[in-house]
DNA sequence: ATAGCGTGATTTTTT
DNA sequence: ATCACGCTAT
């Protein structure tokens, strides 16, 4: 085999392309070229006859993965391939419960809700049960509901063990309401995609044959991001052939608080009798100093699959990993200017450096600073297109046109613009949608017809329901971008905007204008409908060169030439609420995250910590995180303003008990609901040392051992 | 319908 | 400190 496009490819890089049959797991560290043996393993089925582009299910987890995949795949056969089974979880399962629909009790054109939606459901739906929202509030459950589906289960199928005393052990009853509630809207949540999914080729042999039939290989990236539904899928889909490639890397597991397991990772070879592994491990990205760092740190963590990063680069030779410690956050936010200014003077560009912080508000100190020094930047991960207000509003108005049973839709934009149909005008359309067992549209017409609207209102409700009707007609007629222009002039949409004085409002008006154009670029409606709900990308047109902020999360799978890692310091990073809620595995997670930062860098990272730093309101000291006494002396530079007074080498044993001394009142702060063994349930009021006093429900005030508490949060 | 006020929370985020 | 949310009062 001498393929061209084979060539190039190290030993490791290669074996993992070639072998095609059976499971198959590559181990992919940063940096090691994954997406390039993914999308030359997808070639080489396809280049090999061993199957068509539609014989091919791959799996990503976001959608810039899946699109630069696509482009990838297309650049080795230099056409695009048709008929791909590419994309996210979401999406293919979105195709597959869409093809499949009516056997899971939905309609094809079923609505996919964002969590926006979900949350305002779930509210009706404690509402109508009655339950104190107070007490027990909507995204808790949206939670809990998300985590149950997350793992697979079904209304009625939670096992005792993964109940929750949400509103007094109501929380099953209320997911099974909720998802009736979505039946009756003909519309599912992002869960769903994958829970209903897999419910159907767990019970349905049909829709599962048809699937083994279509699928001769299952290519899968970021293994280590699946959760179980997600696990159960490619299990299933797998059964037939098994030829399933999974690619992954266990040390980059960083999102089990949102249902990852990577035990997934970890068991792929008992999961999979007869899997192969590969591990890839020559990592062209960065320099010695920075692997050293990154491999020496990791170590420090148990239960890896375990793999070791050596340089591939010829030119790994490099600086040393900086440690820089400074006096508060403001010293190190202009140390960090600085630092850019220097760089950017000796010839690089600000679009090649980046400053990754654990938590968002972190990045506020750096964009003070940034703007003082006239630095352009950007922060990457804020409000998506998708996600404003404006754009929603116009997006609820097309679901009512797709899908006339969208009564979140339906509701959302019913006075928006403003038309006098208030409150009590929607509890009636609510009663009479409950009575009749129709949605609010057609309640809507049988309150008309029946005298059920006096007044203007009821001329307004005419009107609007005739709009619908004519918008429908409009897009058969018309085209999709035809009726959305009309939609938002005749509703008074567009009106409302260009009457509002606020700042915000011309940009609005371009972005819905943005819409319209994003809009043509879809064949249908509905695959621009489902596109809004999957794909909600990140606009980043802006060509101009910017020194880019963001968190170690939105950081993975991005590489610069000099990362900025601030905020070293215990507390911070390792984030202590992350320890405190999850201990040893969570500490795990956030050193998983640490490497993900320090092999983000190509040829400079640099670490700083603050003795001092402010915390809401007031002041406090802090210690250099754990971490920083967890990489390798040899390839480090110690410096920094603070670098002097650095107490040696303080080891993190040593270290570790100050956090936790004064960890009663920080863990549990004042307000805090906390439950006691004996006393039931309470708040928190002060702490002493490991004590707390707690105001509890049934038996007052009380001091009591820390350690008997448990933190009961909404 | 909206301003004003009190309450609570303030890690990470995709789909 | 700061902000978002939801409720009350107008």
């Amino acid at each position: 085999m001498s393929e061209a496009y084979l060539a190039g490819l190290n030993p490791a890089q290669r074996a993992a392309v070639e072998a095609t049959e059976g499971p198959l797991l590559v181990l992919a560290g940063a940096g090691t070229g994954k997406t390039r043996v993914l999308t030359t393993r997808f070639a080489h089925i396809l280049l090999s006859k061993r199957a068509f582009p539609n014989q091919i299910l791959t799996v990503t987890f976001t959608n810039k993965a899946a699109r630069e995949m696509r482009e990838r795949v297309g650049h080795i056969l230099g056409q695009e391939a048709e008929g791909m089974w590419l994309g996210t979880f979401h999406a293919l399962g979105a195709r597959m419960l869409r093809r499949f629909a009516e056997r899971a009790g939905l309609h094809s054109n079923f609505s996919i809700l964002d969590s926006d939606d979900q949350l305002r459901l779930l509210k009706q739906v404690l509402e109508a049960a009655r339950v104190d929202v107070k007490r027990w509030p909507a995204n808790a459950l949206m939670a809990q509901i998300q985590r149950w589906k997350d793992k697979g289960f079904m209304p009625g199928q939670i096992p005792v063990a993964e109940d929750s005393d949400f509103a007094n052990g109501q929380a099953g009853a209320l997911y099974a309401a909720y998802q009736a509630r979505l039946q009756a809207l003909n519309a599912v949540d992002f869960g769903d995609l994958l829970l209903l999914t897999v419910n159907l080729l767990k019970t349905d042999p049909e829709v599962l044959a048809t699937y083994h039939r279509m699928f001769r290989y299952i290519l899968v990236d970021e293994y280590q991001d699946t959760n179980l539904v997600q696990y159960y899928w490619l299990r299933l889909l797998a059964q037939s052939h098994n030829n399933i490639c999974c690619v992954g890397d266990d040390d980059q597991s960083i999102y089990s608080w949102r249902g990852a397991e990577i035990e997934n990772i970890l068991k792929f070879e008992r999961d999979f009798p007869g899997a192969k592994t590969v591990r890839l491990e020559a990592n062209y990205r960065s320099t010695a100093p920075i692997l050293a760092a990154a491999s020496h740190l990791i170590a420090h963590n148990t239960g890896r699959l375990g793999k070791t990063l050596h340089p591939g680069r010829a030119d790994a030779k490099g600086e040393n990993v900086e440690v820089l410690a400074v006096w508060d956050s403001e010293e190190e936010a202009r140390t960090v200017g600085a630092r850019v200014e220097q760089y950017r003077r000796s010839g690089d560009s600000l679009a090649e450096m980046a400053i990754l912080v654990r938590a968002g508000f972190q990045t506020r100190a750096f964009e003070e600073r940034m703007i003082l020094q006239a630095i352009p930047y950007r922060i990457i991960g804020g409000l998506r297109f998708y996600e404003r207000a404006e754009i929603r509003d116009a997006i609820a108005y097309l679901r009512v046109i797709a899908q006339p049973a969208d009564d979140l839709a339906f509701e959302r934009i019913i006075n928006t613009p403003k038309r006098g149909v208030g409150d009590s005008a929607l509890r009636s359309l609510h009663e009479r949608a409950r009575s009749a067992q129709v949605p609010l549209v057609q309640a809507a017409q049988s309150l008309l017809q029946t005298g059920g609207f006096r007044g203007k209102l009821r001329e307004t409700m005419r009107a609007l329901l005739a709009n619908f009707d004519d918008w429908r007609a409009l897009l058969e007629k018309a085209g999709h971008v035809v009726t959305l222009e009309a939609l938002l002039e005749e509703s008074g949409y567009l009106a409302m905007w260009r009457a509002d004085k606020s700042p915000e409002a011309p940009g609005r008006l371009e972005n819905l204008k943005e819409l319209v154009r994003a809009l043509a670029e879809f064949e249908s409606l509905q695959g621009f409908l489902d596109h809004v709900a999957l794909v909600m990308e990140n606009e980043q047109s802006s060509s101009d060169a910017k020194l880019s902020m963001m968190t170690l999360h939105g950081a993975k799978g991005l590489e610069f030439d000099t990362v900025f890692l601030p905020g070293w310091e215990e507390g911070v990073f390792p984030n202590q609420r992350a320890l405190d809620e999850g201990g040893n595995k969570s500490l795990e997670e956030e050193r998983r995250l640490a490497y993900v930062g320090i092999t983000r860098a190509r040829q400079r990272a640099i670490i700083s910590h603050a003795a001092n730093r402010r915390i809401y309101a007031n002041w406090q000291t802090s210690v250099p995180s754990r971490f920083i006494a967890e990489l390798p002396e040899a390839f480090i530079t110690h410096g920094g303003s603070a670098a002097a007074k650095r107490p040696g080498q303080a080891s993190s044993e040593t270290q570790f008990p100050i956090i936790v001394q004064r960890a009663a009142i920080q863990k549990m702060p004042p307000g805090t609901r906390v439950f006691h063994e004996k006393f039931g349930y309470g708040k928190v009021l002060a702490g002493h040392d490991d004590r707390l006093d707690i105001d509890f429900e049934t038996s007052g005030e009380k001091r009591v051992l820390e350690k008997f508490i448990r933190r009961h949060d909404a």
